[in-house]
DNA sequence: TTGAATGCAAAGTGTTTGCACGTGC
DNA sequence: GCACGTGCAAACACTTTGCATTCAA
């Protein structure tokens, strides 16, 4: 499975060099959503050369183009998430950071009512489920997860009273 | 108008100092998302020797007791929500910043369907919406915005194709 | 050839920590 | 009195920037 990311930058035209080729190989894939120190460190491996600097670049401009979503985790860094072409929505482990896409069906217009607006004009709208991941709710701690150690204990909000 | 969030700290028996009393006066109110650091600037204008430190370790304290809720802004900085008692979502101003809550009625009970969980136990959801605020969609650009300068240009997400 | 991309290192933010001192209960 | 809160400064984690060099088109 070749990166999707990889062959539309390359029919928009996108200047290619090594190290985007690196950054969109290691951002190829679903329910891939790593921060950007773990995309340097991927890419060190393959391109030892590489800098944090040019990754921090290339992924504020794949952001700018619209072809990778910043989602805020509830760690401090960012994680970025190649699908951006398909919209849908989260689901965090709040103990070990595991993310997930989910693409609830039903709720594709979910909007907020024009008394609730206060003047804005609402352009979009991202969810947040929050949850504990299948190892975590089992006790297992982080079987798989991406980060070591995380106790994350974050703002939690409960959708009734 | 005094703040709850004083009283109610007082009730739970919570120690009490000069610090901690500024630091929720200071939180009082509604549509109230302050940063750590703005909340250390407008400390340090009432009570000179308070220090960052002991803001950071009250904020999270107060977070841990539940009377606080960390908003991820687009911004680098989290920010406070004082009114964590009562569920509520959150609508975000993509040029200048600027949060509301948002009490979006009859979908107070979004959940994920269980198809759609990939093995979660799912216990919450955070909403945001966004969009561009009265003042920056009329162009007088950030008018009265917490912060002069704030060109975001985050992740968007279309409820729809 | 040439504007854009890169590497490096230094500087910025935002947040946390270690430790001595001070204070509410 | 003593556990806990505080101030200070240094450490940290993440990200951005300035500038000389290199490279894709």
């Amino acid at each position: 499975m070749v990166s999707r990311l990889l062959e539309r930058l390359r029919k928009r035209g996108w200047p290619m060099t090594a190290q985007r080729r690196v950054i969109a190989e290691i951002l190829a894939g679903e329910h891939v959503h790593l921060s950007a120190d773990e995309i340097f460190r991927r890419a060190v491996a393959r391109l030892p050369e590489i800098s944090r600097a040019t990754v921090y670049n290339t992924l504020k401009k794949l952001t700018e183009l619209g072809e990778l979503l910043e989602v805020s985790s509830d760690e401090r860094a960012k994680r970025y998430d190649p699908n951006a072409s398909d919209p849908h929505h989260h689901l965090i482990c709040e103990r070990c950071g595991l993310l997930r896409d989910v693409h609830p069906k039903g709720q594709g217009h979910l909007s907020l009512p024009s008394g609730e607006r206060h003047g804005f004009d609402v352009t979009g709208v991202e969810i947040m489920f929050r949850g504990l991941c299948p190892s975590c709710v089992s006790g297992r701690g982080s079987a798989a997860s991406p980060r070591p150690s995380a106790p994350r204990s974050s703002a939690r909000l409960r959708s009734r009273k």
